[in-house]
DNA sequence: ACCTGAACACCGTTCAAGT
DNA sequence: ACCTGAACACCGTTCAAGT
C-alpha cells in the first residue's frame, strides 16, 4: 500500500472509482486518493488538470461499466427507461460523480454509448429526424438533472436529513389553515422530496416520454 | 462597515442573502458572511447550528420575496408554470441555495406559500383529492431537481464551461461512424446540456403537466 | 453572561527545492 | 527529468480563555 512507485492514470482512475464507490462519495478529495495511493496529492496534478478533469474521466470509466452487457430490449420507450436507470444506478451515490456528468456529460466512450443508444431509441419511435436533437436535449436535461439531485439527496448526512424531515413535518402540519387551506387540507398526504424516489423517477421520464410519443402521431 | 456591535438574525440573514445575490454565490462562505459583518464566524453560531440551518432560512426568505406581488393567472397548468418560473428566477444563480431547499424545502412562510399555490393549482384541474398528493410530489421533485441543476451550471466558472463544452464538441464530432453511427449522423445538431435552459426547463415542466391533464380527462 | 481568538481538521492547487 | 515537501489561500466548526 505504502510503496513508492509511479502510477499510470489508468491506474489513479481506478482507485478513484473505488473510493467513490467504497467510502463516503460526498468527501471524496484528492488528497484522500493520494493518500490511498501512498503519495502525495500534487503528484496527482501531473496526471489531471484539476479535480473536476479526474471526476470527468472517472464518470465516463463508471458509465462504461455500467454499459455492460446492455442490449436493447423493447420499444423505443422502455430503452431509454432502462438506459435511464442504468446511468441512475451507477451515479446514485456519488453526487460529485453526477455533478459533473450532469454539467456537461464527458467526452469518453461510455456518453458516446448513452447518447447512442438514446439517438437509437429515438430513431426508432417514429419521430421526424429534424426533431431528434431537441427531444434528445430535453430527455438528457431532465435525467442529468433528476440523477445529479437524487445523487445529492441520498449523501446528506443522516442528522441533516432527519432535521430537514422535521422542517418538512413542521411547514406542512403547522400551516395555518386560514391562510394555507390546500396545505392544511393535504397535509397528512403530502411527502417529503426525498420519498419515493425511484417510482417518481420512472414517472417523470414516463411523461415526459409520453409528451414525445404523443409527436410522433398525427393529430 | 467594521463597527463592533451585535447582529440579530433577521439582519445576518439580510446580509447572507444580500451576499449571495451580489458575491460570487457559489463560492458563499460563512467565514465572508462575518467578514461582511465585521465579526468573527464563531459568532454566527451562536444564531445557527450549521450552514445548512443558515442557508435554509435564507433560502425561504427569498422565496417570499419572489412570492411577492403574485396572484394567480390563467389556468392551473399557467398558474404552476409561473410559479415554477418564480422560483427559478429567485434561485437561479444560487446553487448553494438551490441545493438546501431542493433537499427538503424549509420549513418557513416562503416555502408554505409556493406549496399552497400548487396545490391549489392542482385542486383547479379537476383531479381527484386522493391522487393531488403524488402528483403533487412528482412536480415538486421536477422543478427542485430542474432548478439545482440550472443554478450548479450557471456557477460553473468560465474556463471549466469552455473545457466542458470542448468535451462535448469532441464527443459528438469525434465518434466513429461506424460504432455510433445515430450519434455521428447527428453530430452538428445535438446541443449541449447547457444550452436553451429557459426553453427545456418550460418543455420539460409542460411535458409533466399535460400528463397530468390527460389523467382528469375520461380515456 | 456573553463573545471571540485561536485552534482543529480539513480542502484544491502551486512551485521551489530537492533527487 | 522527474517528483514532492511545504506552502498558499481557503473551508466549517468548536471551545477554552478572556471580558
Amino acid at each position: 500500500m505504502a510503496g513508492r512507485r509511479r502510477w499510470s492514470t489508468e491506474e489513479i482512475l481506478d482507485a478513484a472509482a473505488e473510493l467513490l464507490r467504497t467510502g463516503d462519495a460526498e468527501s471524496f478529495s484528492v488528497r484522500k486518493l493520494a493518500a490511498v495511493l501512498g503519495t502525495d496529492s500534487s503528484s496527482l496534478y501531473r496526471h489531471f488538470r484539476s479535480k473536476t478533469e479526474l471526476l470527468r474521466a472517472v464518470a465516463d470509466r463508471i458509465l462504461l461499466a455500467a454499459m455492460d452487457g446492455y442490449h436493447p430490449e423493447g420499444d423505443w420507450k422502455q430503452r431509454i427507461t432502462a438506459l435511464a436507470l442504468r446511468v441512475r444506478d451507477a451515479f446514485g451515490r456519488q453526487p460529485q460523480l453526477a455533478a459533473v456528468w450532469g454539467r456537461y456529460a464527458s467526452s469518453g466512450t461510455g456518453s458516446r454509448l448513452v447518447m447512442e443508444e438514446v439517438l437509437q431509441a429515438l430513431r426508432a419511435s417514429g419521430l421526424p429526424d429534424d426533431e431528434i436533437p431537441v427531444r434528445y436535449h430535453r430527455i438528457a436535461v431532465l435525467i442529468a438533472a433528476l440523477i445529479a439531485s437524487e445523487a445529492h439527496a441520498s449523501a446528506v448526512a443522516p442528522e441533516e436529513r432527519e432535521q430537514g424531515m422535521e422542517l418538512f413535518r413542521v411547514a406542512v402540519l403547522g400551516a395555518d389553515p386560514e391562510r394555507f387551506p390546500a396545505l392544511a387540507h393535504f397535509a397528512r398526504d403530502v411527502r417529503p422530496l426525498g420519498a419515493d424516489r425511484r417510482a417518481a423517477f420512472e414517472e417523470i421520464l414516463a411523461a415526459q416520454l409520453a409528451h414525445i410519443e404523443a409527436a410522433t402521431r398525427p393529430s
